[in-house]
RNA sequence: GGGCUCAUAGCUCAGUUGGAUAGAGCAACGGAUUUCUAAUCCGUAGGUCGUAGGUUCGAAUCCUACUGGGCCUGCCA
């Protein structure tokens, strides 16, 4: 049910009639648009203004002669024009009735198949295997999932690929702590557990020591920048009118405050790390673990025997574990070529940047030059290593042979922007012109305080316990005995535990995708488990009363199986709301996927269910006036049911039955 | 230093790409319940869209400057 491709052939018609210059026509029709004043209109025509200049005529005569040739009577109710030239269109209760007894009840509610299929690469969550994953994934995870859900629903050729983080760093770390620190039993018997204990072991005693070498540069810092404060102070105090002066000042307090904020938590750093015999002896132990900890990398990158050989225990291990958050969060990928995948091609990457005359060694390292940025794009470090950067060209590469996409969408965080725009600008250098390439960035994820989330001593949040206390949470709110009890509801152990888990884990995806993507989002657990206002949960509520009638409708002769046929009549002032939004869920996916926005979807879903609220509250279904209204009403619920259903499924969010 | 980005109600956020009187949710206040599940509904109040200019029929949205925050910035990912 497309109206808006409905209402704009009808305009078009008239348009081409009226003006012969196509582009006019063209962006004459990007301006029929939904209505911002539901009052007044439920689509309004913003045509006649702009058209005002090139046609020499007043906007209003303008939109009357469009309307007196406008062939709507069929589709709208009114065609009115208002104010300085809208044209108003009010859709006629009864077409929208035929629309929805049209939309077959099954899972696609009516929308159709784009005509125009493209295929996408969809690249997203990509975590760093072998280190905990933490509230940062979330956001990559899910919106990358409910774009890649939302873009296959419409017809389109998607295709998933978690670019893992399998090769790096972090290996290092694992197989230099598995060398020096592992607790074999402990191994043994929880490989996983011990191994992400090695990992953080070796990482605190890289902070540390890094700490303590950096102690001297930091009062070195403190003191430079108390330097600049006095400079300024006085500067200011010879010229006190100086806008610049005052400035600096207050840019050198700044400074001055955060070389102190610096060295204080450093100085925590090391209190800690000092208060841990272990960690200490360790770290004595072995100094500069940094250096050792890439001397390990690079081994493994060499290929050496032994370190290729933990690798090759480990990954398994690691995948497994990162598998089991996947399953909990519901999310599958069609491919997982992890960079490890990638290694052996990123030779042939600079030999081929070399060979189109676009790598260029420069201090000894290898780069890429490209206009309008200061820095290159480095591909091959001094030392010969290669770097993430090498091994996205050698990703695109691949995608492009394997899967020749028409569009590579990189879900990734927005700090990463000016990475992505060097990529693309090299890629498109290199001839893959054709594919769009984008990155679909996303915010930080904040604390309450407005700061980047982590825990209170700083370090990152990880995602299992996060996701436990949303279930906890979940079910202290929603398996409250006495709110079953009132609901009427008797429900055992394992059903309770389902609930919560869907309605825990659809609060923090929901919460998530609800926030425009492009800014940053302040994590509030209080709030996403509440179970009212713009929450998963009072959408699932939703959901579930209206398989709470229909449960009901079954139990009742007049009803049973009879609303599957019966014929939707929309009279109801909150029924002619609710039907005109279930007819728009196509045109909402397609405004979603237009710049890939999940959050269209979730405030068209919050919408339907208030309007479901308001109907359910004003509108008797199962005690309508007549069984021909009670009928109508039931499968208008039913499509309401679908259409919730459907809708959180491409976010990932499950429903229940009842709750 | 250069670049990117953000600033909307007390709080958290939308704002259909430049359209009419800027909208939700939470919190506050007032109403509705022998309920087709009150996890609800109806209503009231709350705004200099960071500031100042500019562009035009029309600006929260585009341009410029300024203020304040976040982020990036040659060998991490």
């Amino acid at each position: 049910m497309q109206i808006l491709s409905l209402l704009r052939e009808r305009f078009a018609a008239v348009l081409n009639d009226l003006i012969d210059n196509p582009q006019l026509v063209a962006s004459s029709l990007e301006r029929i648009v939904p209505s911002r004043e539901p009052q007044l209109a439920d689509y309004q025509a913003n045509i006649a203004m702009p058209l005002a200049k090139p046609l020499g005529k007043p906007p209003l005569e303008i939109a009357k002669s469009v309307v007196d040739r406008l062939k709507l009577d069929d589709v709208c109710e009114t065609v009115s024009i208002a104010g300085a030239g809208y044209i108003n269109l009010k859709l006629s209760p009864k077409w929208m009735s035929r629309q929805l007894n049209n939309a077959t009840c099954d899972d696609r509610i009516g929308v159709e198949r784009t005509t125009d299929p493209k295929t996408f690469v969809v690249d997203y969550s990509s975590p760093n295997v072998a280190k905990p994953m933490h509230v940062g994934h979330i956001r990559s995870t899910v919106i990358g999932a409910a774009i890649a859900n939302t873009l296959r629903f419409l017809g389109h050729r998607v295709i998933t690929d978690n670019h893992l983080g399998d090769w790096g760093t972090q290996f290092g770390m694992i197989i230099y702590g598995y060398k020096h620190f592992r607790d074999e039993s402990a191994y043994q018997s929880q490989p996983v557990a011990e191994l992400s204990r090695l990992y953080r072991h070796i990482q605190a005693m890289i902070a540390y020591q890094e700490a303590v070498a950096n102690l001297p540069k930091m009062d070195a810092n403190i003191q430079q920048a108390s330097h600049r404060v006095d400079l300024a102070k006085k500067k200011l105090e010879e010229t006190p009118q100086d806008k610049k002066a005052a400035k600096e000042l207050q840019a050198a307090q700044n400074k001055l405050q955060e070389a102190h904020d610096d060295l204080a938590a450093k100085q925590e750093l090391i209190a800690q790390a000092e208060s841990s015999p272990t960690l200490l002896s360790d770290a004595k132990m072995h100094p500069d673990l940094n250096s050792a900890v890439l001397a390990e990398t690079a081994a493994l990158h060499r290929g050496e025997k032994e370190n290729l050989a933990l690798w090759n225990e480990f990954l398994p291990r690691c995948l497994d574990e990162i598998h089991a958050v996947y399953d909990r969060l519901g999310t599958r990928f069609d491919y997982e070529y992890g960079e490890s995948f990638y290694h052996d091609l990123l030779g042939s990457v600079i030999e081929e940047l070399f060979a189109k005359s676009l790598a260029v060694p420069s201090n000894g390292a290898i780069c890429v030059f490209l206009d309008g940025f200061d820095a290159p794009m480095i591909v091959q470090k001094q030392d010969g290593a290669y770097l993430y950067a090498t091994t996205d060209i050698a990703t695109a590469m691949f995608r492009e042979r394997e899967f020749e996409p028409d569009a590579c969408l990189y879900v990734v965080d927005h700090r990463q922007s000016e990475h992505f725009k060097k990529l693309f600008a090299v890629l498109e250098k290199m001839g893959y012109q054709h594919t769009q390439f984008k990155h679909i960035s996303f915010g930080t994820v904040l604390g309450k305080d407005g700061k980047p989330f982590k825990t209170r001593s700083g370090s990152t949040v990880g995602l299992e316990p996060l996701l436990d206390e949303a279930v906890e949470r979940a079910w202290a709110v929603a398996c409250d005995p006495n709110r079953l009890q009132v609901a009427g509801i008797e429900m055992d152990e394992s059903e309770k535990r389902q609930v919560a888990e869907i309605v825990g884990i659809g609060a923090i995806k929901y919460a998530d995708l609800s926030h425009n993507r492009e800014s940053n989002y302040v994590f509030d657990m209080d709030k996403m488990v509440q179970l009212e206002g713009n929450t998963a949960a009072y959408i699932q509520y939703s959901y579930a009363r209206t398989r709470s009638i229909l449960r009901k409708a079954e139990t009742q002769e007049w009803a049973r199986e009879k609303w599957e046929t019966a014929t939707i009549d929309l009279q109801a002032p909150v029924e002619i709301a609710l039907g005109l939004q279930l007819i728009r869920f196509e045109e909402t996916l397609k405004h979603s996927m237009q710049d890939y926005l999940p959050n269209v979807i979730t405030e068209y879903l919050f919408d339907t269910a208030k309007l479901f609220s308001s109907f359910f509250d004003q509108c008797p279904v199962l005690k309508a006036e007549t069984e021909a209204i009670g009928l109508s009403r039931l499968k208008l619920t039913h499509l309401v049911g679908q259409t919730l259903k459907v809708g959180l499924d491409l976010l990932g969010i499950q429903v229940i039955e009842r709750m």
